[in-house]
DNA sequence: GTCAGATACATTAGATTCTTATGTATCTTT
DNA sequence: AAAGATACATAAGAATCTAATGTATCTGAC
């Protein structure tokens, strides 16, 4: 089952950051391959919509990048930058807390971990 | 604290879906006052986005309205149909899944109920 | 009695954020 | 040699929201 689309909606630059404080640096397509893997194949980034996250966060000084060559293919690596590293908190926070509203609005009782 | 606004993309559909499971009849404006009662301001919904989810809903034949007044102002109030009542389960438990999924993605610790 | 704020509907322009499609190029495995 | 994976990127269009605007009625305070 992969989740209706719209539901990631919003979530994707959290899940981004995340990961980044999560594995210092990474590159594009190696995101959508961990959340793919960490998700069993429920959540699937889009290149589409990846690429145009990543620049967006570079612009906003969230991420900076770095350029390997594998032989002569390109890998861009991001990592957070200082205000990244706050950006995520931030993110992460608020995000578990509307989890938190939404779960009481609509009733859902949480596994018990 | 509001929540930014891409967060509550994608969920408004079900949030309306699973008031009225709820409440067996609801109008728009109160849906918008019962969300903001019940998240303590957290989320507020605006018109511009309900009119036209609610509008959606009723032509996807999961909601059906019956018109009353109020002295001479009209109310138009929603009810679900059988299918509403199917799609509102679906929709709920996708989402619990979701929120499921996002939780250990995001490494977040769930608060002890 | 009038005026502000709440109640109640609705639409529209514009912003944001995604999907789907397309493009380029390299590497790996059969 | 060809298919599929790796790796970047952009662009058109869809979906879903915000903010603004419009209309009209009701209520409570002054």
């Amino acid at each position: 089952m992969i989740y209706s689309s719209e539901l990631l909606k919003g979530t994707l630059k959290t899940i981004v950051l995340k990961l980044l404080a999560d594995n210092k640096k990474m590159y594009g397509y190696e995101i959508t391959q961990r959340v793919k893997d960490l998700t069993l194949d429920k959540i699937q980034i889009t290149e589409g919509a990846l690429y145009p996250t990543l620049h967006a966060l570079e612009s906003d000084g969230l991420v900076t990048t770095e350029t390997e060559f594998i032989g002569k293919r390109v890998r861009k690596y991001y990592s957070l930058s200082p205000s990244g590293k706050t950006k995520t908190k931030e993110k992460v926070s608020e995000l578990a807390d509307f989890m938190e509203t939404m779960k009481f609005l609509l009733d859902i009782k949480t596994k018990s971990a």
